[in-house]
DNA sequence: GAGCAGCCA
DNA sequence: CATTCTGGCTGCTCG
């Protein structure tokens, strides 16, 4: 069998890793994001082909043939980014310290020394693959030389391969003729000129027929369209020259000795340091060949045999908790893994005797022996577990569970997931390998069916970790006075929002279709009117276009540059649409178009087969403790604008049901009169049924009855802004004012409200100190950026000091209602259920004979749902649609 | 995938 | 001196 070596372009793989990957640091300040993605992106390659050779080739930073022949090439590469530049040496560390052959020449490039020895090789007989984020290496595929290009998907990193056949399927052009084809686009990316007014399109087909640049041009009379015609005779020099720059050179002159490369232990004493020093923590057990591996994963068990499983739950029915999860992918559940501690876990397939509902119900049993049961994300398993239970209220069931993610989610709300693997290392001090470690991009059903021993790990490892980190999640939650945020909030609200989804809320598809097209009649009808105005075509949606269109070709004023260009955002074009009917027109299209894809097309995707709409409520994801909604976010239905409004009315309740819709009014600012405790803002809640116009007499020493709409307007941006983490910049934008004017209302309601501005600086302070903010239940927010040396970042920190408490504290309170709501609907055997939840709003969908006690019940539990200096009053309405119960 | 834009509380 | 008011999600373009 033939050899094989592994070539990897070394700067574009560290590219490719670092814009890939979030940035991190290791405690020295080094940044290691694009190390750490590059040695992942090479073990998995190593693992695929497991080659004889591996070399990584440098480009050095010294003038080119390239630079040479070509002034303008010299300087225009964009820079690399400081903390990229930085990985470079320690990345050439790294694979020096695991033994690997490294390459570099001055006077080429990484392509040329790559180039050259894998068409060197591939005369000896060696099977070549080239690794790199550039296409341009394309032009070096053989049958026996493969280029490998890696991409970072959601999925996880997927890479396209290309041999001869592969470039011609996917480009219609030989490797070779690639260069010509690239040659005659241009690549703004790489500097390399093309021909003005030829694109991909017309570039491969030249190359298709004519097979050369050179040909072509000797047929240029022949090109239709004229403009390539002309453009190609014009430029044609250019594009030679740009096609020399793209050509790979594979005669290099060099030293390369195929059996130097060849592939050796690379899991080294210096790799292993090395990986230390960078805090590579679960890289750390891949090189660490005499690390312990951790005992658990030693007694992981597939239990097969009935006698077993009925063993091992008799046991369980003994302990006081059990770690379970069941393994499932789209709705079906493959097995279910069940750990009892370091030295008890198993794992039990579907399959033969083992039937789902044997399964189930012995996990059923054991939970009804009062064994508590430990898991990662209980919500997601739920409907599979189906707990067939008589007292089913939130309250009553979360006593028996304890979902660790939630747990982990409320020690530190700020990361952007939660993994089993992360809270293994934060809070088992366990290093184990995650699902994409251990299946890569496998489905679970395919692990099962492959009988893939990394398959059992992983089942293994999400009930244990879960059922190892349990004790230190909960000694923190008490250490950090949140467990009785966690018992009495969050573990009951789980249940709550999973009916809540699981109830889902009808929408009419026929209405939302006639919706959407009432809305194409019109934005037709705008298009035609904006390319006339414009006097071209071009695309609307695009800021880029509609920027140059608006501000260069017809010199509109108040041109506002964002990072890229223009900014065309609404308040920029409300300025000119008086003016300008243009403008009116376009800012017309923006909201139906919105209206239309997002809303109109958007929602009828997810209507079920039952006719409703079942949204996803997520309970980890946001910093302050409110919930989320996605597919589809059911928490931004417009109301706004009378037009977007209507959507509403596609929702509908069932037959012999109505909504009833309640939302507590100003719920944030009477957070903040409460927490404050001033004085004059609580006493002016219980004078004034309007708010705003009473901080407005109150702040502009009017009497109440003579507030201007104006001053009532002022002070309620003012009273939002307090809200939000004031600041005079901010609140001059909101109103059209000047910063000097801004600063003097804030001045002037800090006057008035003197119990405020103490508050807001008390919670600065506090967080300063503390590292974090707390909400009247205990919440914590860390606030991290408060001790940043950087202004604005700082700044950035005092917001959230001064808006998280009052946000959060908002989010725990409606919280508390949504499970007394949920409980209560369910205790009273009503038929009536709670569908949604959108920040102070609770929408129920009520049995008619059932609304007058519905309306009670909202109004009680929402109302009492915290005792503040300052009652809690909701709104409420009752309608056949959404549109109308709001 | 980043950046812009726009919808909500 | 800078540079700007909290928290989310989705759709679109473009490199």
């Amino acid at each position: 069998m033939s050899k094989k070596l592994v070539l990897i372009d070394g700067h574009s793989i560290l590219n490719r890793a670092f814009y890939g990957i979030p940035d991190l640091t290791n405690s020295e300040g080094l940044h290691t994001n694009a190390v750490y993605g590059f040695l992942n992106i090479l073990f998995k390659i190593l693992e695929e082909e497991k080659p004889d050779y591996l070399t990584v080739a440098f480009d050095v930073h010294a003038p080119t043939f390239r630079h040479k022949m070509f002034e303008a090439y010299k300087g225009t590469r964009k820079p690399m980014a400081e903390e990229l530049r930085q990985q470079v040496p320690l990345m050439k560390e790294m694979l020096t310290a695991m033994g690997v052959k490294i390459i570099e020449k001055e006077g080429y490039e990484a392509d040329d020394l790559l180039g050259t020895i894998a068409k060197r090789s591939e005369k000896e007989g060696v099977e070549v693959s080239v690794v790199s984020g550039d296409r341009d290496l394309l032009q070096l595929a053989t049958d026996h030389i493969k280029i490998r290009i890696p991409k970072t998907k959601r999925t996880g990193t997927e890479i396209e391969d290309y041999n001869t056949k592969d470039v011609i399927e996917r480009y219609q052009v030989t490797p070779i003729q690639f260069i010509d084809v690239k040659a005659l686009m241009g690549d703004t990316a790489d500097n390399i000129p093309g021909v003005p007014g030829i694109g991909e399109k017309t570039a491969t087909n030249l190359i298709v027929t004519y097979g050369s640049i050179e040909e072509a041009y000797a047929h240029v009379e022949e090109i239709k369209p004229n403009r390539a015609k002309e453009n190609l005779k014009e430029h044609y020099d250019m594009a030679v020259m740009s096609k020399t720059l793209a050509t790979i050179d594979i005669n290099a002159k060099i030293d390369y000795n195929l059996e130097d490369a060849a592939l050796g232990n690379l899991y080294t004493e210096d790799a292993y340091l090395m990986c230390k020093r960078l805090e590579f923590k679960n890289m750390l057990s891949r090189f660490d060949v005499s690390a312990p591996k951790n005992e658990a994963e030693k007694h992981f068990k597939l239990i097969t045999d009935m006698a077993e499983a009925e063993a091992f739950f008799a046991i369980a029915k003994k302990e006081k908790q059990i770690g379970f999860w069941l393994i499932q992918e789209k709705g079906e559940l493959l097995g279910i893994s069940l750990s009892l501690g370091e030295e008890h876990t198993v794992c039990i397939l579907i399959g033969g005797f083992m039937t789902e509902d044997y399964l189930l119900d012995a996990l059923k049993q054991i939970f009804a022996a009062g064994v508590s049961g430990v898991t990662f994300g209980l919500k997601e398993q739920l409907s599979l577990l189906s707990l067939d239970v008589k007292e089913r209220t939130s309250v009553a069931l979360s006593k028996g569970f304890f979902d660790t993610r939630i747990a982990a989610y409320l020690l530190n709300p700020l990361k952007n997931e939660y993994t089993y693997e992360d809270l293994a290392k934060d809070y088992v001090g366990l290093m184990v390998p995650s699902r994409t470690d251990l299946l890569g991009k496998m489905s679970l059903a395919q692990a099962i069916e492959e009988q893939s021993e990394a398959g059992l790990k992983y089942f293994c490892f999400v009930s244990y970790t879960a059922y190892a980190a349990k004790t230190s999640l909960e000694e923190q939650l008490v250490q950090t006075n949140m467990k009785p945020l966690f018992d009495t909030i969050e573990m009951p609200l789980l249940f709550t929002l999973f009916d809540m989804e699981k109830e889902g809320i009808a929408a009419d598809k026929a209405a939302l279709s006639e919706y959407g097209e009432k809305l194409s009649v019109r934005i037709s009808e705008l298009e035609k009117q904006i390319y006339e105005g414009a006097g071209e075509e071009f695309n609307i949606n695009s800021p880029k276009q509609l920027g140059v269109i608006l501000f260069e070709k017809l010199k509109m004023p108040y041109a506002k540059k964002t990072k890229t260009g223009y900014s065309t955002a609404a308040d920029v074009l409300e300025k000119l649409a008086p003016e300008y009917p243009l403008v009116a027109d376009i800012l017309e299209y923006r909201q139906l178009a919105k209206l239309k894809s997002t809303y109109a097309d958007g929602l009828i995707d997810y209507i079920r087969e039952d006719g409703r709409i079942h949204s996803t409520f997520h309970q980890t994801v946001t910093a302050t403790g409110r919930i989320s909604s996605t597919e589809p976010n059911l928490q931004n239905i417009p109301i706004r604008m009378e037009l977007g409004r209507l959507i509403r009315k596609v929702f509908l309740p069932k037959n012999g049901f109505v909504f009833v819709d309640a939302d507590y009014s100003q719920i944030e600012l009477r957070v903040l009169a409460h927490m404050s405790g001033d004085e004059m803002l609580i006493s002016a809640y219980k004078e004034a049924q309007d708010i705003h116009r009473m901080t407005a007499s109150q702040v502009f020493h009017v009497p109440f009855d003579e507030v201007t709409d104006l001053q009532r307007r002022n002070a309620k941006a003012v009273n939002f802004g307090i809200v939000y983490g004031i600041s005079s910049f901010g609140l001059s934008q909101d109103l059209s004012i000047t910063r000097k004017e801004a600063a003097d209302y804030i001045e002037r309601y800090f006057e008035t409200y003197p119990g405020i501005k103490s508050f807001l600086d008390g919670l600065v302070a506090d967080g300063k100190k503390d590292g974090y903010v707390t909400t009247m239940f205990g919440r914590r927010r860390p606030v991290p950026e408060l001790s940043s040396s950087n202004y604005m970042q700082r700044s950035f920190g005092e917001r959230v000091a001064m808006n998280a408490p009052i946000q959060g504290t908002a989010a725990d309170i409606i919280k508390i209602a949504m499970n007394r709501v949920h409980d209560r609907l369910l205790q009273e055997n009503m038929k009536s259920k709670l569908l949604l939840q959108v920040h102070d709003e609770l929408l129920v969908e009520a049995a008619e004979d059932e609304v007058d006690k519905v309306q009670k019940i909202l109004e009680e539990e929402m109302h009492h749902a915290a005792d503040l200096k300052v009652s809690l009053e909701i709104d409420m309405h009752t309608g056949k649609n959404w549109y109308e119960a709001k």
